[in-house]
DNA sequence: AACTTATTCAACCGCGGAGAC
DNA sequence: TGTCTCCGCGGTTGAATAAGT
């Protein structure tokens, strides 16, 4: 029954760590990269826990780790996500490259803590997010996306590629369909699709709320189904796609702003949008982009300015956007740098198997208040799910 | 120089989610 | 379906070092 036993706990090895076994450990990944943590110690030589191992590894030895005292820029970074993230340092750590999540906490808590402490009485400044579990911090994990590792983090090897390939794979694609069939649930499929006849600017919206938007409001009521009579009305899985990962960085708040959000786009949509020549429409780029960032966690980051909602090519542009590590051209495995500022994807429609999704390109924009443009086409939400992963770790 | 206190950071511990059986 | 293990994460500890007296 079950899996025999991680390590026997007898004659096992504790404490700091000699450089004998620091170099088994080097020697056993170099040549057989990482995974199976339960058997490497025993294989390596080393009397330690598989755990301790991969601590080791993860912390210390990886030959990726950049040491020394954090950039002021990291140290505002690790300040904005705690913020945003709380104590959740392996995700704020995905967004330093080269530091760990033990660096980081350890930083926060031997040295940026006691600076909030001491600067407590300024108002101004943002507020760390306590590791003590409120209620409310238990509730907003409801909608929250995890922030996986990224490339520029793992070490190099296929296997652990491999490894890691496979286990995001499901648990994105779980993710999105726990979102996903959090919104049907609710009803709230209706009210995505019904953003659908946006784009031919002929959609007659019933019932839609109208009531405030965002999370600090506690009015919001259900928006009501639309009268959606024609099968023509079919959504996309990119638009699904598009629409759920418009509201995922506001998971912050909760369910009940993904609910603002589709009501508000709903309310757009009655306005007719703002067409453009390819047929188009922007959908109503004022109301919807001010609602979004209004629910936007990040004071200066990242704030979707107009939603594209073409039929091909689906696309939320963003402003202020500062490009993110799992994006640097590091990351060859996914990315190809067309220009500094140009990226677009490769072997997307290949990692599902199935070919469904593919992200035709993306724009991170040409200066310092630029906009980033994703275009989604035929997406699966069962089949890129590394893509939408990045996608959404890039939110 | 000796002692005390503060700081740093590697490592350990326990928990929970996901998957294997 | 239930039990068990693996893995990853966050909280905490404690040894080593630095700074202060």
């Amino acid at each position: 029954m079950g899996r025999s036993p991680c390590c026997s706990h007898e004659e096992l090895r504790k404490g700091a760590w000699t450089v004998q076994e620091d170099q088994k450990l080097i020697a056993y990944i170099q040549k057989h990269g990482t995974g199976s943590w339960r058997t490497l110690p025993q294989k390596a030589g080393l009397q330690r826990c598989g755990k301790s191992c991969r601590l080791r590894w993860f912390n210390y030895l990886r030959p990726d780790i950049k040491r020394g005292k954090l950039s002021q820029e990291e140290e505002q970074t690790i300040i904005k996500l705690q913020a945003v993230l709380g104590n959740r340092w392996s995700s704020i750590a995905k967004h330093l490259p080269k530091r760990t999540d033990n660096e980081i906490k350890n930083y926060w808590n031997s040295y940026l803590r006691k600076q909030f402490e001491k600067n407590a009485g300024d108002s101004s400044s943002p507020k760390p997010i306590s590791s003590d579990s409120s209620p409310e911090s238990k509730s907003n994990d409801m909608c929250m996306v995890p922030l996986e590792k990224t490339d520029c983090h793992e070490p190099n090897t296929n296997q652990s590629h491999q490894h890691k390939l496979s286990k995001s794979t499901s648990s994105s694609t779980h993710l999105l369909n726990k979102v996903a069939s959090k919104i049907l649930a609710s009803g709230y499929l209706e009210a995505i699709k019904s953003c659908q006849p946006v784009v031919a600017g002929n959609s007659k919206s019933e019932g839609v709320v109208k009531s405030g938007i965002g999370p600090q409001k506690d009015n919001i009521r259900d928006p009501l189904v639309p009268n959606l009579t024609s099968p023509s009305h079919s959504v996309t899985s990119a638009k699904l796609l598009n629409k759920m990962a418009t509201s995922l960085p506001h998971k912050v708040y909760g369910l009940e702003a993904v609910k603002a959000v589709f009501s508000k786009l709903m309310e757009s949509s009655e306005k007719g949008g703002i067409a453009t020549s390819d047929g188009s429409s922007f959908v109503g780029s004022d109301q919807v982009g001010s609602c979004l960032n209004a629910l936007s966690p990040f004071e200066d980051g990242p704030h979707i300015s107009k939603i594209i909602d073409s039929p091909s090519s689906p696309t939320l542009m963003f402003n202020q956007v500062t490009t993110p590590s799992c994006f640097s051209e590091d990351n060859e495995d996914n990315w190809q740098c067309v220009s500094s500022n140009y990226v677009s994807f490769r072997n997307c429609a290949a990692s599902g198997g199935g070919g469904d999704c593919s992200v035709s390109e993306i724009n991170l924009g040409e200066s310092s208040s630029s906009t980033s443009c994703f275009l989604f086409e035929n997406a699966d939400l069962g089949t890129c799910d590394d893509e939408i992963r990045k996608y959404i770790q890039y939110l």
